[in-house]
DNA sequence: TCCATATTGATAACTGTTTCTCAATTATCG
DNA sequence: CGATAATTGAGAAACAGTTATCAATATGGA
């Protein structure tokens, strides 16, 4: 059966307790802090298994690493920081996107990826 | 200085009759139905300097290699088939899209993603 | 407590994509 | 026509991100 680990629960904690979506090196780094020593392989272990448990979502963005977020938050979409590589959630959705299918097209879903600057890196 | 090819003419002309940005792969196979024997090589390099040179732009995917198109094309969206992994282009854009960021942030700009079935895959 | 085995950390290996190397080829100029 | 240097193709190598290997460790039940 599945065991209780000081490991997991760090990474759940540190997954759980972001505002953003995260990468593995990200949550290695968080991890960390509570729980030394932790590895990579542990991370990537942890976040493939809870993708597969359903808890989690990967987050895919054109370049750069998977971000890993809660997969029960409400519908939003992403905007990711071209100076720091951070990624921040965006609520609300213009809708409406079918309009834009080519007929006979089928649209299964959608994500609306915003690049720009952070409020931290916009500042320094 | 630079030297006219029948290689870079394939290239160009593969990108030019596409009604869609090509991957590398895709440019390959089609630049070589004209000019046998071409090389990978040769369209990477030649990828790269036409985004250099500014008539070419690049488009990233959250998955897989990289596609190109033509530069000059009006403000648009794309489609990936989910089946065949082929990028489309989808005219329209939502706008107001500076709505959703938080504030404090800065965009810069934005890619809107379909994804689903193309009417070829969704006939087959 | 002891055992069976799930889990771990370090590291090697892998994947898909892209770039580099280099000798051979070839376009352009005089 | 040469000479010169840009370009090419094949293959090796780089690259970032991720997954697999395996011996050591630690959990949970008996």
């Amino acid at each position: 059966m599945e065991r209780r680990t000081a490991q997991r629960q760090a990474i759940r904690d540190a997954i759980g307790q972001a505002r953003r979506p995260l990468s593995a090196e990200e949550v290695l780094a968080v991890a960390r802090r509570r729980c030394r020593g932790l590895g990579q392989a542990t991370v990537y272990r942890a976040l493939g298994s809870g993708v597969q448990e359903g808890w989690l979502k990967c987050v895919q963005m054109p370049t750069g690493p998977a971000r890993y977020e809660i997969a029960e938050l409400p519908h939003h979409h992403h905007f990711e920081c071209t100076r720091c590589h951070r990624v921040f959630d965006v609520n609300g959705c213009p809708g409406r996107l079918d309009r834009m299918v080519p007929s006979g097209f089928t649209l299964q879903r959608h994500e609306i990826l915003l690049f720009g600057l952070c409020a931290g890196c916009r500042n320094n």
